[in-house]
DNA sequence: CCAAAAGTGTTGAGTCTACACCCATGC
DNA sequence: GCATGGGTGTAGACTCAACACTTTTGG
């Protein structure tokens, strides 16, 4: 992996800081953690606007996509190896651009030039990203005031095409879910068979059964039982596991 | 679908012919056709150069990614509703931007000024489509003296990543090929079984068991059986089929 | 001892694959 | 008739979903 560098808005004016990046090109990530029984986005809220969106941010003219989408990532969560997969690029128009030029005026001393790329439309590239929820410290950036978990979903409606893009990026992890190793960054390093079912009933949004489902995975490959158990909890206690397949699909 | 207006290089300057496009970002089309026993690929080979590359184009400032690609689709091939799906999009370093600049310079009077986009690096938005052989014109753009069918399997190798970008379409029609309807717009509107069975080995690169095929294309559904034979050839009459679903995904 | 959760096995339905047989056509 | 290709059927392997039973743990 190279290059990647956080990149902050450095103050006004606005055209500098854009110069940096390759114009009408964006990213934006699905963030995909899972606490309790329930998949959570990670959402950024814009100040000043009752406005959520996905993480995303631009290409810096000597970075590759991949690595740009890694970027926002290490900026948003501070991880610098996550799951991370392109699935669509979003390239409609109508994507709204004028309410983005509303926003961005609010953290602005002076208005904005109208005729900035930023403002006109972008094609926006689409990742999901995995990651296990207890290692992100959620960080927002310069234009908005808050980055936090919500619930996969209820999550509030976001801005521009954002929820469509939540939706195929639900779909694409559905599809993927079924690989070796699949889900690995959700989960800690150690986990319980129910835990993983909980997952992935999360991600396929119906319930699964338990027996067939410990035969599947156990079949499969790509975990192994380890000697201890899950001690503490009412019940018998259940083994642990860990995953022989790091990530899946995870190449650096 | 809106908007499909074919732009054909005007003239002198380049500078005036890119600025009706949305710079960095390009899309690369993947079209597969099916004649005989083989997957053909149609491709363009620049002027005074041995270099061919994917048809491809650039967005309209008004224009959805999907437009373009249509329109890029209509410009080489004639066409115009066909299916066409985007599968991902490339944007790597070294891309060998460069070399582009080669191959314009060779048909410009003036060497094109360096600083122009088209010679930084590009996003290109890589899309498949299947038509139908015998329904296309295939038609050279400005740059190129040939716009013609290469066998999938043995094309002379491409310019730029666009070899990569042909794996990865190949890749996604493997993948795409197991819903009903599937191959429609590849085939002639009538068409016989073992025809049906020849593209989709083409496809999948291996060998399918014939009563088997049959059997699981008619249960799946999306195909109907004509009353009339192809007759004239040696052997027994097959049966003619057509898609009752007319182009798997194409929902305009 | 009981309730609840976790581990393991079995059975039947449905699907896929390999293969055998018959039909039509040109030589 | 016979070689070749096309249409149909069947038996076995395999996969998957439904379900029963046992074990462990806290109360």
């Amino acid at each position: 992996m190279a290059n990647i560098r956080p990149i902050q808005f450095p103050g006004e004016p606005l055209e500098k800081w854009l110069a940096q990046f390759m114009p009408h090109v964006s990213i934006d990530c699905v963030v995909f953690g899972f606490h309790g029984a329930d998949l959570q986005l990670l959402l950024l809220k814009w100040k000043g606007a009752d406005t959520w969106t996905l993480p995303g941010g631009f290409l810096g003219h000597r970075q590759s996509v991949d690595d740009a989408a890694h970027g926002v990532l290490q900026a948003r969560t501070g991880l610098r190896r996550v799951h991370l997969r392109q699935f669509h690029a979003f390239g409609d128009l109508g994507r709204k651009e004028a309410n983005g030029r509303r926003l961005f005026r609010k953290n602005l001393r002076d208005a904005p030039r109208r005729d900035l790329w930023l403002f006109q439309r972008v094609v926006s590239i689409g990742y999901y990203a995995l990651v296990d929820i207890r290692k992100v410290r959620p960080t927002a950036d310069a234009w908005t005031d808050s980055c936090a978990w919500y619930p996969a979903g209820s999550h509030p409606p976001l801005a521009y095409d954002h929820d469509r893009i939540v939706e195929g990026a639900w779909e694409a992890l559905r599809a993927a879910i079924d690989v070796p190793g699949a889900g690995a960054s959700l989960l800690p390093e150690r986990f319980t068979m129910p835990e993983l079912q909980c997952l992935h009933e999360a991600i396929l949004g119906r319930r699964l059964d338990r027996r067939n489902f410990q035969k599947r995975m156990l079949e499969r490959g790509g975990i192994e039982r380890l000697q201890e158990r899950r001690t503490g909890g009412a019940h018998r206690a259940p083994y642990l596991y860990r995953f022989t397949v790091p990530h899946a699909g995870l190449d650096f």
